[in-house]
DNA sequence: AACTATTTATAAGA
DNA sequence: TTCTTATAAATAGTT
């Protein structure tokens, strides 16, 4: 899905990783959110960086109640 | 992605739609997974079908933090 | 942060 | 409904 085809495992260059990371969080929430509205279904997802910073989405009260769980 | 562009809108005809979850529901899952080993992140991944199923995926213990909620 | 070659996901069809 | 395939979309490597 890019210029050349990767192995899924940790990427071990730091800046690299945070690239991709940026990318592929981007893709995953953009994805999350058109599921539960093409499909009416309840979604939550929670993407925690190594650095700690929390992104998230979820479709209605899905999130309210992830969050109380911190 | 496919034969013909989408509007990212309901899907009326509940076949199409039960379809399309399916689908989408295994490809959202996978990303996930991918994001958690790719970058070394804490991911947690909830998906409910309107009849109620539960899909889920997290890189640790998350799933067990989100379960609790419910 | 943009670009683009390429891989991957998937909408429609069989 | 499982498999296929044409095509849209995501993204790896580059600039």
């Amino acid at each position: 899905m890019g210029r050349g085809r990767i192995v899924i495992r940790r990427i071990d260059n730091s800046t690299s990783r945070q690239v991709t990371f940026s990318k592929r969080r981007n893709g995953l929430l953009k994805k999350a959110k058109e599921l539960s509205i093409l499909c009416d279904a309840e979604v939550g997802l929670i993407v925690f960086s190594s650095t700690g910073r929390l992104y998230d989405y979820a479709s209605t009260r899905t999130l309210y109640l992830i969050r109380n769980c911190f």
